[in-house]
DNA sequence: ATTACTATCATCCGAGTAT
DNA sequence: TATACTCGGATGATAGTAA
């Protein structure tokens, strides 16, 4: 982005009109005071910027050029996890999922809306999405706090809505024990292992 | 910002080695492949980026370039947003806000807690405020999402609290139709317009 | 296919200076 | 004081081509 341009946002050019010499813009910016006069040439030219008694006011075109790169970043760094798509493959679970779910599903069906059928479909990620794996982090997650139950303690979980395949589902991460990052449980209103076939799977993150 | 930077950073090169040709950088930037290449030397030798394998990685020194100029935007946007203020001047609305509130007034209730009046305060923005009337779109709506009745399709809406000369109010956002920018539509509990009289209208955004 | 060198052309910047 | 012109040098981009 352009830097003059630049100073004169953090001036609030956009807001109100600024009073700036170019001799100053050229000090804050490490350039000659003709460059300075030069590029607000440049930038009144271009409709970015507009002067009216010597004062400097930001355009709409102007304003639309940075908030075109600002949009882009908070993009990228505030709303890359909502758009969290991962894929891999179905394996074979140790069979505890059935368990686990059975225990938990009173808790889920508050949480979700619906019981969950009990089993888990375990997904196991490849390379890629081994990487995006982390930004489950930055998610805000459904909590299912941990219990207590006929004398045993169940920990909590982190649930993620998800699609997979275009069916509704939820990752669960068991926050206590859980098997390697590179294995994603999901869980479903239906038994889905069938419905999924044997090709790859796509897991898309909904809100 | 360096747009090569930047290109690679929405191609996630700041999570996981990016494999990329110069060719490709060049027609995604409107650039020669030679000159893409140099950016890369370039953008090595200033350590922003490193290559291994024929993959692109940015590195710390690379994402402080681009966290900076981020973090100076929100600075400036997302503390700015939330002072947000207009001000401008009542003109007569097409009576079409009678029909519509009408028509949204449930949603609109479940969304503010309250039964707008139905119909619209419509607020002529001056130059100043036209300037920063953009930014309203990186402030959070409330949204009302799109639905059907009677056979007949209403648009959503986006919803911001304010306060107008100290009443609550909202400004209402029609997504499908609406008219100039250089108007905002305000609803409230009751009838403003007496109320506000003839003077120059002040609107805050609230959280 | 790829990257990146060299040569040439274009653009940007700073110094001097006119206004 | 101020802005902004011209001009020469520096930096940047493209075309051709080597590896």
């Amino acid at each position: 982005m352009d830097d003059v341009l630049l100073l004169l946002l953090k001036r609030n050019a956009h807001v109100a009109p600024l009073r700036i010499s170019t001799t100053e813009i050229g000090r804050m910016l490490n350039m000659s005071q003709q460059n300075a006069s030069r590029r607000l040439v440049e930038l009144e030219k271009e409709e970015k910027i507009l002067r009216k008694e010597g004062k400097l006011l930001i355009t709409k075109k102007g304003m639309e050029e940075i908030l075109q790169i600002y949009g882009e970043l908070q993009d990228i760094f505030d709303k890359k996890a909502k758009r969290l798509e991962f894929s891999g493959e179905i394996v074979e679970g140790l069979g505890e999922g059935r368990y686990y779910v059975q225990r938990y599903g009173t808790k889920i069906k508050e949480k979700l809306g619906y019981e969950p059928y009990p089993g888990t479909l375990n997904i196991k990620l490849d390379a890629a999405s081994l990487l995006k794996r982390q930004l489950l982090r930055e998610m805000e997650p459904i909590v299912v706090e941990e219990f207590e139950e006929s004398g045993r303690r169940y920990g909590g979980l982190f649930i993620y809505k998800c699609q997979v395949n275009k069916y509704d589902c939820a990752i669960v991460i068991p926050l206590r024990t859980h098997h390697g990052i590179d294995v994603l449980e999901i869980i479903a209103r239906e038994r889905l292992k069938e419905k999924l076939g044997k090709g790859k799977i796509h897991i898309k993150l909904v809100d």
